[in-house]
DNA sequence: GCCCGGCGTGTCAGAACCTGTCAGGGGTGC
DNA sequence: GCACCCCTGACAGGTTCTGACACGCCGGGC
């Protein structure tokens, strides 16, 4: 039916912060892209502020329209096995951040049967190569907030020390090290250093300003 | 437009906190009376919590639509992170899930300027063990959500092939891999399985009763 | 018991709509 | 010009929707 489809279509746009193209739209909505364009002018000539550019795709500015339907059954778990993943994974301080971020989300979606979930999904990490990471987690997190830089002392690979001025970009998880992406000011080039081999991280006072070619989508189009 | 219309009666529903008599909202619609009750009917067909009585009217019960919520930046952000690592360890369909509940979550949250830690964290995954137990993922969380027995096709370590009858208890990411917990009836005992060494899973017709020491809290309390 | 009105649900034919296909318009890159 | 991409018009087909009408249920009045 037409309208269950808008209203998945509306969580599709809901849910993604870049824009989506209409072949995309099409495929997911699991119909010809004639239909999503039309399905998008529908929802548009209903007020729903929908916007898009050729080239780029659609997207659903922020602005009052019909609020979001509570969460599926299948979101609600998803978000619990995610926050496992992540307490297994962070420090102390982003575990219990995103536990109480599930709990708010709970307490607005009371439904039953949910405690399922949170019984059968968990997530563990053996302590090796995490622990010796986390406790730069906090502060490069705050570092890369703000935009500061961070004076970094590091050990590469081959134990070699080395000290240097970097602009925090990034955090990835990859596998079971995280790694932290900088701008670094001594090679003039993007580096990732993992956390278990950063040996001290110190916030610089100041925000660096953008700037084209050092920044992280910068560096994501290089990969 | 039928579509229009039913968006207009949520919207209508929504907004009134008394109960609204089926010619009101005939009405209000512009349609027969009739019609307004199929209108409704197909609002509770798609799941909203419709409810009426002979003599009052119509009115949606509270809590189908998500109320704002008032998230700290923290606690956004580590849903976030939380998010891109349940992205990058888990299957497709879980990821969109996990998304689409983050979607919804921004939506209501009345928070700005934190598209920030969506471009700044990320997850990746190195394929190889991933890979082979992805596509167990889907089956295996249903088993566990509908209480179902699994008939397993199994492969351990020493490579030695094995079938068994499981019931479906957990999954548990641990480091790189996923690990399903189970009882197993013919071991009579609890067992983890590798999901990337699992050769094939089906879900057996029932549901299996809750039985003292075969549950899942009952083997974590062994670990 | 009987009637009556209000509320809600089946059924049906005709009208309205929705969808995929195809053609075409307006850009952009070569 | 040409090829390509993104989007929109037009159209035929099948599907769905709508209003009208009849009917069942239930409680109240007599």
């Amino acid at each position: 039916m037409r309208t269950q489809r808008l209203f998945l279509l509306l969580d599709i746009l809901r849910s993604s912060r870049r824009p989506i193209s209409a072949a995309a739209l099409a495929g997911r909505l699991g119909v010809s892209q004639r239909t999503a364009y039309r399905d998008l002018s529908a929802l548009a000539q209903m007020g729903a502020p929908v916007r898009g550019e050729p080239g780029l795709g659609y997207q659903l500015e922020r602005g009052y329209f019909l609020p979001p339907i509570r969460l599926e059954r299948e979101e609600f778990e998803s978000l619990v096995m995610a926050v496992k993943l992540l307490a297994a994974r962070g420090d102390q301080r982003l575990a219990q951040a995103a536990q109480a971020a599930l709990g708010k989300i709970r307490a607005v979606t009371a439904e039953d049967g949910e405690g399922a979930a949170e019984r059968s999904y968990h997530a563990h990490s053996s302590a090796s190569a995490l622990a010796g990471g986390r406790p730069f987690l906090g502060p490069l997190r705050q570092a890369i907030r703000h935009r500061n830089k961070v004076a970094l002392g590091y050990c590469d690979l081959d134990d070699r020390p080395s000290r240097r001025t970097v602009r925090a970009l990034g955090l990835t998880a990859f596998d079971t090290v995280w790694l932290f992406t900088g701008w670094c000011e001594l090679r003039q080039d993007f580096r990732n250093f993992r956390l278990d081999r950063i040996v001290s991280a110190r916030a610089l006072p100041g925000r660096f300003p953008p700037e084209q070619g050092k920044e992280l989508t910068d560096y994501l189009r290089t990969l």
